[in-house]
DNA sequence: CAATTAAGATTACATTTGTAAACGAAAGGG
DNA sequence: CCCTTTCGTTTACAAATGTAATCTTAATTG
């Protein structure tokens, strides 16, 4: 891996927006905001401000269409989706990550593929899977007795 | 469900704050610090402004011991973690969160034990599991046919 | 062609966050 | 009892974020 990428990082505000463009493929600005002034009571300055920042960041690109742009993703979203779910994991503590993700699938609709998939994985996992997974919260590592 | 919980926002450095608190189920000032300024370069003060922040937050609570102050978590660890996690999967596009989880499993260290409990889950879920989840960027709902 | 509209750019401003210095009071050492 | 260390509090300040008004310019319309 020679490429280093810098990750975008995205807002939650920003996000709405990526999800539009994501969805459509491409965009131009008027149907952004159309479509984000039903879902939220933003004003339309506003989504511009978002999409100008969005572009600044390099999350989407540019192409003139005539005094207009249209807006195409630079970024994927199923990476985008994982990145941010990795860091958020990334930043609690490992000997819960396990827990946390079954309570976060037990409250997720997941369609019967999905299911599927995720039992596969698991299944893939199960023989070489540790023991137990410790703690990382302290500078050595903690006793286990975390209090949760 | 009547309580109708703030649901305490805790930015990416406090959360630092709090995993110590949680690991050692409770810490005073000088403890907590110590222990952060050997996993990240920073000063006391800032660490101090953290803590501030999280008590006024409602993350931590004090007790008095002497002229100095024991800091115990006042929310609980899991439930921060689930909630981070859902919050971050309920911003993303329903129909895509099923693959990002699987990517999430496959890079994440999880035991034998946390790997055979989101099994029971997954199988417990399957029979009821829906066909497919729906897109849902747009105010009715995309075609499925996202780029990603 | 003048007036209005619409698109993107510039500016604005409060809040949150990361990062930290400075300060005031209390406690302990000598 | 004074000096120093240590706590907690106050203040500081830049960057990111949420939210939006204003402005400039080009295009549309009568």
């Amino acid at each position: 891996m020679a490429t280093t990428e810098l990750a975008v990082t995205i807002s939650d505000a920003e996000w709405r927006v990526m999800r539009i463009v994501w969805t459509l493929g491409q965009a131009d600005s008027r149907t952004i905001i159309d479509l984000l002034e039903q879902q939220h009571d933003w004003k339309a300055p506003t989504i511009k401000t978002l999409i100008g920042r969005l572009v600044k960041k390099g999350a989407l690109g540019t192409t003139k269409n005539g005094r207009q742009f249209i807006y195409t993703p630079l970024i994927k979203e199923q990476a985008a989706m994982d990145g941010a779910l990795l860091n958020e994991l990334d930043q609690m503590c490992a000997m819960h990550r396990g827990t946390s993700l079954v309570h976060v699938l037990e409250q997720t609709e997941l369609s019967k593929t999905d299911v599927q998939n995720l039992i596969d994985c698991l299944t893939q996992k199960l023989p070489s899977a540790p023991t137990m997974v410790d703690c990382d919260c302290l500078p050595d590592g903690c006793e286990g007795s975390c209090d949760v």
